[in-house]
DNA sequence: AATACTATCAACCGCTATTAG
DNA sequence: TCTAATAGCGGTTGATAGTAT
């Protein structure tokens, strides 16, 4: 037989968390740390199921947690993790540490693919008495770009994959994401050297809401480390280099093809 | 002021890989 | 070794707040 259910289907409560629970969980979690998520409805008490308490401690209530508006360099360090990495949020989460992946997630489905599909339906203006040629420089400007950001982050991946598999070690394992992961960092690191300057002032983000868990919970909880901090994506040197790589929001059009910066911005090793 | 519509986000659902018994 | 539960992930839904009519 199997191991036994971790709590009784029948009597699970659903829906939102009251303030209650909240501190019941964080409470238990300060005592026992974040783990054995079926060892807490019992103990606590609370007639939730594991896999609830699990996703409000992960989405909700983990110290460290950025809330609220996302700033101009999230939404770009998003797109380009994306565009890369598809639609593997928690991948994506792990070189954001102070987001969740169901918050970029949520900023993705409801903000970000508007903003790309407007942007590709302005950069196709309707008809107009354009010549052949025009509509063609018109067309599509912004999902060329999107689509040549994508093949160039790609194939730098695959680069990078390559380089690593062949200095380090020749069996993929388990590791495969960890060596993944780690050559993304890199590239970020690389787009970072090959950006201009660091115009880079982080627009703190103001959002009302958002710190008052870090705020009330970190009192209560040291902060956890979640090794994407080591991917040193949070420099903002980085996230100015993905800036300057996808000028999302500078309305002018590259005058250069990516290629070019690649060659002159180093793009890989 | 009332109603309809839209946007947002917390939470749930279903699936897969992993793990305990 | 096998079976069933857990952990974790991405997709989806539903409640609610905000805005437009």
């Amino acid at each position: 037989m199997g191991r036994p259910p971790c709590c009784d289907k029948d009597g699970v409560k659903k829906g939102p968390w009251t303030p209650e629970e909240d501190i019941i969980l964080v409470s238990y979690v300060q005592d026992h740390g974040p783990g054995n998520w079926r060892a807490v409805p019992p103990n606590t008490g609370l007639m939730r199921c594991s896999k609830s308490c699990r996703l409000r401690w992960t989405n909700y209530l983990r110290p460290g947690i950025r809330r609220g508006n996302f700033s101009e360099q999230e939404e770009k360090h998003i797109v380009q993790l994306q565009a890369l990495l598809g639609n593997r949020w928690a991948a994506i989460a792990s070189y954001l540490p102070d987001r969740t992946d169901n918050d970029i997630k949520n900023y993705w489905n409801t903000h970000l693919k508007k903003k790309l599909l407007h942007r590709t339906s302005t950069a196709t203006p309707a008809p107009a008495p354009t010549t052949h040629k025009d509509q063609n420089n018109n067309k599509g400007q912004w999902e060329r770009r999107l689509q040549t950001d994508i093949h160039l982050a790609r194939q730098a991946l695959r680069e990078a994959l390559s380089l690593d598999t062949a200095s380090t070690s020749a069996t993929p394992g388990p590791a495969a994401y960890a060596l993944s992961a780690q050559n993304v960092s890199r590239m970020l690191d690389d787009w970072a050297v090959a950006a201009d300057s660091a115009s880079s002032e982080v627009t703190e983000c103001s959002g009302g809401s958002t710190a008052s868990n870090g705020t009330l919970w970190s009192s209560l909880l040291g902060r956890e480390s979640t090794g994407a901090a080591a991917a040193g994506v949070e420099d903002p040197a980085a996230l100015s280099a993905i800036e300057s790589w996808l000028l999302l929001d500078d309305g002018t059009d590259r005058q250069q093809p990516p290629e070019q910066e690649q060659s002159g911005g180093q793009l890989l090793p």
